[in-house]
DNA sequence: ATTACCCTGACGCTGCGTCAGCGTCA
DNA sequence: TTGACGCTGACGCAGCGTCAGGGTAA
């Protein structure tokens, strides 16, 4: 008897595996023991115990208990096919990882830079950071990258304000109604294509699609920060302002 | 109204949710819509597609909806604390698929080299790479992986015929009952420490790991390879005839 | 009346953890 | 009798998917 079978017990001890575990095996069909006593306790054969040695390596390998079910029970079955399969889905969950792993060390850095930071301003820069990345392709996040060690992180501070009184100006002159080719209007225009140049180093396609971020998620930008409205009817006056400054176009 | 307030609908529509995340949103509490319609329709004002976003971003940085609530509600609250306990989490989980991930392309390799490879011996390969795993340190592993390039293909497959071999003559001996000390297997005793040697490199820890594995799973390969008995019998014996061959240690 | 919405349950999935209530006893 | 084990349910976890069986809006 003491060597022909083991209960779930002792077989647990054995395998580091709790019971409840080799209970699950048992219902779901993976480890059933061949025999049981007359009380109905579970006892495992020498043949179960290597069965179970198999699950465990099947499992150290990051299969589900179904595909190891199938790896043990199926007979004509490719091993070099579920191999190459699971190994794709690792590989992606890593490349996954990498890239958040990446957004997250930036994330640390800046905040670990910019001292206590209280809670909305996180998420702001978060929700910065993921419109960016869904607006922006990985090159032009590289290359913004650059532009901004170009321009420093002092210049960098002072840009929120800026826009702000820019935009503020825009729209008072948009609402007094100036025709975008006034003078005025022509300044403020040529100013805003600057501030843009400053940060996206002319790039076009940047230019593009910081426009398309705007129109379609202004209003949200907006709601966010609380304080203007209409941004595309401000946006639209300063296109017609600066088509109606260089009308060779 | 048309501006006012989304639908469940709406907003699932223009976040790309469905309208089942919404619903769990606000069964847990996440996001309840502000307002509700007479007859119990959720409406979602401007405010509530703000936290919306703001519970989006968070998630594709992967925090779970509690810590995501945690996020939005708790007041005093520090992100960068989070933030890096989350990139800590992270960085485990690649740590974890990077190893995996390099068992799994040893295996491909394997399977691959070794063209149509039945069931069976797919299971047996994967315990054995476990079972070093367990009992080899990963610097063993590299020193065993440079071994067996030096030691070459051809001699790497002869090797167990050699050992089984090898074994089935000192048991023999042993059921013989032959003294260790018998010149017949000293000769054998010199041959198993040359077979472990052309494999280990001569490498101390390594034979002692082996040594190990061979106690404590002995039982396990034999009961896998479902041919021979008693293997901790044999590598007693085969110990007292090396003893006996080098009495000044 | 049709159609396209909306609602509230409630179960399912993965891989077990964690009781609860009861029987066994190597 | 009393532990230390064993047994079978059954719920819980995360984050929804997916019906089912209704009401509502235009």
């Amino acid at each position: 008897m003491r060597f022909e079978s083991l209960t779930v017990g002792e077989l647990a001890r054995r395998t580091g595996l709790t019971v409840r575990t080799l209970h699950h095996y048992d219902e779901i069909g993976l480890l059933r023991p061949s025999r049981h006593s007359g009380a109905g306790y579970r006892l495992y054969t020498v043949r179960d115990v290597a069965r179970l040695q198999q699950v465990r390596s099947l499992r150290q390998l990051g299969f589900s208990l179904e595909e190891v079910r199938d790896c043990l029970d199926r007979p004509g079955f490719s091993p070099l096919e579920l191999v190459r399969l699971h190994l794709a889905r690792v590989r992606e969950q890593i490349e996954l990882h990498r890239r958040l792993c990446a957004r997250l060390e930036a994330l640390a850095d800046y905040l670990q830079g910019a001292g206590e930071v209280p809670a909305d301003e996180f998420l702001r820069t978060i929700e910065v950071m993921t419109m960016m990345e869904t607006y922006y392709t990985p090159e032009q996040m590289e290359y913004l990258k650059k532009r901004r060690e170009e321009v420093g992180e002092e210049r960098m501070k002072q840009a929120p304000a800026d826009w702000a009184e820019l935009i503020a100006q825009v729209r008072a002159e948009m609402e007094k109604g100036t025709d975008p080719a006034d003078p005025t209007v022509q300044a403020l225009a040529h100013r805003w294509q600057a501030l843009i140049n400053e940060f996206t180093g002319g790039d076009p396609g940047i230019a593009q699609s910081v426009g398309r971020l705007w129109r379609e998620q202004g209003d949200n930008l907006v709601a966010q920060h609380g304080a203007q409205y209409d941004p595309r009817g401000v946006s639209e006056y300063i296109g017609k302002a600066m088509a109606a400054g260089k009308p060779s176009s």
